[in-house]
DNA sequence: ATGAAAGCGCTAACAG
DNA sequence: CTGTTAGCGCTTTCAT
C-alpha cells in the first residue's frame, strides 16, 4: 500500500501543497471553494497525514510524555487518566511509560521520550536519588513536572499531596479511636512518598503519645504480597500494635488478607489504615479507612505548569501540595 | 537551549553527519577510532539523536500503538503490561491509547495513531459493530490484531480467550455445587466477550439443566458500579437464582458489594462468579470465584503476529483462541 | 571505511 | 488568497 502524500492530494485538486497543508490544517485562511476541493481529494484519495514529517516541520509533537512506576497501581492509573483528559482538552496525545520500579528502565523511558521530542514530561520517579541524575537530564532539555513522587536536587515543578499532613489527618483520627502503639509498613524504596509519611508519621504520633516500635517499622515494596508477608511478620513478633499503618492501599488490602489468614480480626484485634483510596479500598474485607488524593486535580495541576512552561516566558519552578483528606471506613471500627 | 544535531557532532569530530549516524547506530563498519572520537563528541556535546528525523527518513519508528477501552480495568492494565514486556523484547516502544469505551473516541485514537506513523496496532475494540468502521481503515493501512474483543466483519488477527469454554467451566462447576437458577450480569455494549459469554452460558445452562430467566439477564456495564445496581434490581425482584454469573470481574465485585448491602449472603444465599480473575478478585468477601485468563501469553501471541506481519510476506491472518482456567475461591462456596 | 548529496513529507517564510 | 522555495535532522544510496 504506497502511502498517499500531501502532493498527491495537491496534484489530485489542481493547487499546490502548501494550499492543501494549509486548507487541511486551517492554519491560514483559504478560500472556501478551494477548501471543499482538497478535502474531496483528500477523501477520494485516503489521504491521513504523516504526523512525524509534520512534527519535524514544526519541532512540536503536541504530545506529552508521562512516566510512572507502575501501571498496575490503581493510584496511577487514574493519575494517567485524568492527565490524559486534561491533555486532551488542550489537543495533546499521551504517551506514557511504565517504570516498573526500575530506576535503570525509567533513565531509558526518558531517553526515549526526550529522542521522540515530546513537548514536555509528566513524572512520578521511583526513586529519591536514584532517579535524580535521569530526571534532572530529562529536565535540562524539556519541560518536566513532577507528581506524586519527587527527587531530590532537581528544580522542577513538582504537584502532589501533602504527605505530613495525610499522616496527621490518621494519627488524629487512631488518637481518637484510643490507639495508643502503631507500626508501619511501607516501601523500602528511598523516595519521597516513603520518607515523607514516615516522618510525618514520627512527627504526629510522638505529638498524640502514640508509641512506634522501630522494630515494628517494616519496609518492603508498594505490593499487595507484601503487605500480606508484612502482616504475618508482626503476627510471629507479637505482642500485636493496636493499629497498623501501612503507605498505600496496596500493601494496607495485602495487611488486611494477612490478618485474615492469621485468623486476627480488623478491627476488632488491631486497625489498619492505607493511603490512596483506590476504588477497591472500598470493596476490602473490611473496607479500609484510607486518605484520598485527589488525582484529578493534582493531574490538571500538572498539565496547566506544563502548558505555561511550554510558553514563552519560564516562571519559577512551584511546589504544590494539594490537601488530602480522610475516609473512614470499618478497618478503623464503625464505618459509618 | 539549542538542540545539538548530528551535524554538530560531525563538525566537532570532523567526520561527514555519515559518519557520525553510521558510528552511533552500527549500520555499517566505520573504523574503531572513529567510532571513540564520535562517542566523545556526542558525549560532550550532550547530543541526543532526533527519533522523528529518524523516523521520517526510515518509514518506521520502531512503536506499536494500543488501544484498550479502559486502563482501570486491571484486566486491561495486566495486558498492557505484558504487552509492554513482550514488545520490548523485539526494540519496540509501546504507545498507549485509551478509547474509555467510546467508538468516537477509539477511532479518534486510531486515526492518531495511523498518522504518527506506528509500526503495526494491538486493540481490543469497544463495540462489535461501531469499532467495524475505524478498524477495517486503521487495519487498510497498517499491521494490526485484535485482542480480547473483536469487531465482525474485519479480516485481522485476533488473540483472546476462548468464551465459550469458559462459560462451560462455569457452568459444569455451579451445577456440580447444586445451582439450577442462574442470573447472568454483563454489559449492554454489543461486543464479542459480552456475546459469546451470553451465548456460552445459553448453551452450557441448557445442556446441564440450568435454567435462566430472561428477566434475570441484566445488561449495564463493565463496572463495579453497575454490578452493584444489578444485585439490587435481583433482590427487589425474587426470587433470587442460586447463583449470579457475572461477565467479568468488576461486576462481580459490585454484585457482592450490592448483595452485601442488602443483606444477602455469600455463599450461603447465592453463589456469585467472576471473570479475568483480576488480582482484587482474590480479596474481596467473599474471595471470588471467577475465569483466569492467560493475558500474558494473549500479549505474547498478538506481538508475535504483530511481528510477523511486518516481516516481507503477509501470511493468512490468524485466529487464537486459548484455553481459560477456573478459580474456584470461597463465593461459590468452599474457596479451598 | 568515508564523504557528498539526495531526499523522507511536511510547513513556514517570502513573494506576489 | 495562493504558489515557490527552503529546509526540519536524519539515513542512505552512490561514489570514491
Amino acid at each position: 500500500m504506497p502511502r498517499v502524500t500531501i502532493r498527491d492530494v495537491a496534484r489530485h485538486a489542481r493547487v499546490s501543497t502548501a494550499t492543501v497543508s494549509r486548507a487541511l490544517s486551517g492554519a491560514r485562511p483559504v478560500s472556501p471553494e478551494v477548501v471543499a476541493q482538497v478535502r474531496r481529494s483528500a477523501e477520494e484519495l485516503g489521504y491521513s497525514g504523516n504526523g512525524i514529517a509534520s512534527a519535524l516541520r514544526r519541532s512540536r509533537t503536541d504530545t506529552v510524555g508521562m512516566v510512572v512506576p507502575s501501571i498496575a497501581n490503581p493510584f496511577f492509573t487514574a493519575l494517567v487518566e485524568s492527565a490524559e483528559h486534561a491533555l486532551q482538552e488542550a489537543g495533546q496525545q499521551l504517551f506514557l511509560c511504565s517504570s516498573r520500579s526500575d530506576p535503570g528502565l525509567e533513565a531509558q523511558r526518558l531517553r526515549t521520550l526526550v529522542a521522540r521530542q515530546v513537548d514536555g514530561i509528566v513524572i512520578s520517579p521511583v526513586h529519591g536519588t536514584e532517579s535524580t541524575a535521569a530526571v534532572a537530564w530529562a529536565a535540562g532539555r524539556l519541560p518536566l513536572v513532577q507528581v506524586d513522587r519527587y527527587v531530590t536536587g532537581v528544580d522542577s515543578h513538582w504537584v502532589g499531596v501533602d504527605d505530613d499532613a495525610a499522616l496527621g489527618l490518621i494519627a488524629d483520627h487512631l488518637a481518637g479511636q484510643g490507639v495508643r502503639t502503631a507500626a508501619f509498613v511501607s516501601s523500602r524504596l528511598t523516595n519521597s512518598s516513603t520518607e515523607l509519611r514516615l516522618s510525618g508519621l514520627r512527627r504526629h504520633s510522638a505529638r498524640l503519645g502514640i508509641a512506634v516500635d522501630e522494630r515494628q517499622i517494616l519496609l518492603g515494596e508498594y505490593s499487595i504480597a507484601w503487605g500480606r508477608e508484612a502482616a504475618a511478620l508482626l503476627v510471629e513478633h507479637r505482642p500485636l500494635p493496636d493499629a497498623v499503618i501501612c503507605a498505600d492501599d496496596l500493601i494496607a488490602l495485602g495487611v488486611l488478607e494477612g490478618c485474615a489468614a492469621a485468623g486476627i480480626d480488623v478491627p476488632g484485634d488491631v486497625l489498619v489504615t492505607g493511603f490512596d483510596d483506590i476504588p477497591f479500598s472500598a470493596l476490602s474485607a473490611p473496607p479500609l479507612t484510607t486518605v484520598h488524593q485527589p488525582q484529578e486535580q493534582i493531574a490538571a495541576e500538572a498539565v496547566r505548569l506544563l502548558q505555561r512552561a511550554l510558553g514563552p516566558g519560564e516562571g519559577p519552578h512551584e511546589r504544590i501540595a494539594l490537601a488530602p483528606s480522610l475516609v473512614v471506613r470499618a478497618s478503623t471500627g464503625r464505618g459509618d
